[in-house]
DNA sequence: AATATTAGTTACCATAGCGTACGAAACTCC
DNA sequence: GGAGTTTCGTACGCTATGGTAACTAATATT
């Protein structure tokens, strides 16, 4: 194997990354909601012409699945590996906490870009809203399994059950989520976040 | 005082009752989504014609805030009222969560209809996002105030504190709420939900 | 160099949906 | 019953926007 290089399919080369692209896309209906963006708007911030996009993705509707997918890449799953990676429970709770509270708290793109599309009404609402539910019970799994770790060990008390532990987590950081793009001044979803670490620990 | 009869103002008496038309647009905007119903729809669900509804309510966006005032009165109060009305602690946050569960499983409506309107994008966002926080922070109050009297009667423990509490229960209802507009099955969230109570208020 | 293939662009269509102008209707008051 | 007032409904204008057709441009292959 002398080189990775991929080999060019035939045809013109795309004038554009398809991912660079969804990340505008994310961007946008991140900040102004599904119908709150024309298709037009985000071909001119990825420096492209409507049909460009259209070609590569079909609909309006199907460039905001994919956003969403590229979303849970870009911002979901970079946290839930930070998490796995800290060794004290309590700093990754945190840290995952705050984190979350940060990245709500934006002041364009506030709240949880997967909240908005799940409560949107997009024609693929249902492909969404699905997405989302195995995306929220997958992480409440990861963290529960994390938990159920952590309790064997004697790092945390027997009680709450490691799955409420995670389903709670995962609860309260959608409303905290809310709360942000609501409004509700970052410092104070930040005092609340961490008296919310020790709710589901303990001391 | 013989009777109570309003004296009618002069002029052609409206065909239709306000409030009313404000519950069918609440329901519409709760199913649908801001962008999601035409004004002409929610004015053939009162049975009235489009200019009709712009002469009550002004443009579409007011019209959202409106109904997102009225589903306050509507949703949140009666909630609210019977929270503070039943005596046991442990039996008014369970009814709460139960409640607040079964209307957002609602097949047509679900999750709480105020979220969407917050992370929606009519013109009106600012306000009603602002009107959001108030309610948030209002109701989280009100629990605080209760669980800080159930604390001072021993009726609690005395951590975690009674406004730490009182906040985790709105954003754990939030996140309940949100999972159900995902589709999840309401007798999953209705355990979460008991579990929740007992998170909060201990055993 | 000719062919095949894929992408991009300009221009356009179609439609939906917000908001309104205007005249008719229903009521109170004098 | 006429004047004044408020509301209703029909019909319309206008803009925004999703989507496409037809042509042009850039690349691989032979």
């Amino acid at each position: 194997m002398v080189t990775n290089i991929a080999k060019r399919p035939p045809g013109r080369p795309k004038g554009f990354i398809p991912d660079e692209a969804l990340d505008r896309a994310v961007e946008m209906f991140w900040e102004h909601g599904y119908e709150g963006v024309d298709v037009d708007r985000i071909a001119r911030a990825v420096n492209v012409t409507k049909p460009a996009l259209y070609r590569a993705f079909g609909d309006k509707s199907t460039l905001l699945l994919k956003a969403v997918e590229r979303y849970a890449i870009t911002y979901g799953a970079p946290r839930m590996a930070a998490f796995q990676a800290e060794p004290d429970i309590h700093k990754a709770v945190t840290a995952f906490c705050e984190a979350t509270v940060n990245t709500a708290s934006d002041e364009a793109c506030g709240g949880c870009m997967m909240a908005a599309a799940a409560l949107g009404h997009s024609e693929r609402v249902a492909e969404i809203r699905s997405y989302a539910a195995k995306g929220l019970t997958a992480t409440a799994d990861i963290f529960a399994k994390r938990f159920e770790k952590e309790m064997k060990a004697g790092h945390l008390t027997r009680t709450p059950s490691a799955k409420v532990r995670g389903r709670a987590l995962v609860d309260l950081m959608q409303g905290l989520q809310l709360r942000a793009r609501a409004g509700i001044a970052r410092e104070q979803l930040l005092q609340d976040a961490r008296s919310y670490v020790t709710l589901i620990l303990g001391k």
